[in-house]
DNA sequence: TTTAGTGCAAATGTTTTGCATCCAG
DNA sequence: CTGGATGCAAAACATTTGCACTAAA
């Protein structure tokens, strides 16, 4: 794997994302750049995630438009989200249902499991007692 | 729900959910509607997915750079797909492990679960070999 | 110095939308 | 008839890429 730089537009990436609430997508990431007057470019932000992710310094996810968002990857530990269809809130959905399934998945059908995209889709307790 | 009229814009677009052998993203059902001589237009295909997906007709799930697939939702049975990034083949994963967690998740977290998106990826045998 | 990384703008590719027209009910 | 559906073209997005320039090592 290449040598990589340290420079200030990934820094600032990557303190965005530990600073976030919640996952960010790259132009959220973008958006939260530029209110710190860093001049980072939009595609600069794309590149750096692209490199993170390939690193796997960072997890992805993809909403049901398409876009992706993106979290710091805590160790081996990988979170999946349950998103609200009324306020786009996302909470964690800690316990990953294929943690152990991998193998298991390889050996029955010879597929070798890389990674996975999981996202719950639904609403909210507040959102269920407002449209109630 | 509001009533929908019976087009054979729409009877097209259903048979080749239903004849594809694989999902199919909004491009290809379009390419595979130009090649039946259909003056269909793309954006006919989009309105039309989009309808049925919210009637619950088709299912959707992403590929790893935001597009759309769709199939013919069967019933209740949902299946899965496992997506090699070699050759771009979808295989079926028929054991969703959700199917079972969805109360669970609405006592123990308050979050109403209405579907859920997954995909699996990684490399088929045949790319296994090849690479290798 | 060297070259990975960046900024900028243009290009890509998917999906959405406005609007005049069409056709299923 | 009449309003939902369609075709067409333009627009809206997210994301990628080419290229000259900048700055990390």
């Amino acid at each position: 794997m290449a040598a990589t730089r340290n420079t200030k537009q990934k820094q600032l990436v990557l303190s965005l994302l530990e600073g976030a609430e919640r996952p960010l997508t790259a132009g959220e990431v973008f958006e939260r750049a530029v209110r710190q007057n860093s001049g980072i470019a939009k595609s600069t932000v794309y590149r750096i995630l692209a490199s993170m992710l390939s690193r796997g310094e960072v997890s992805q996810g993809l909403l049901q438009n398409g876009e992706s968002f993106f979290t710091v990857a805590n160790g081996h530990r990988h979170l999946h989200y349950m998103i609200c269809k009324g306020c786009s809130r996302m909470l964690n959905f800690p316990k990953c249902p294929l943690a152990d399934m991998e193998r298991e998945i390889a050996e029955s059908s010879g597929f070798l499991v890389t990674d996975h995209s999981l996202q719950i889709y639904g609403y909210c307790e507040e959102c269920q007692k407002r449209d109630k």
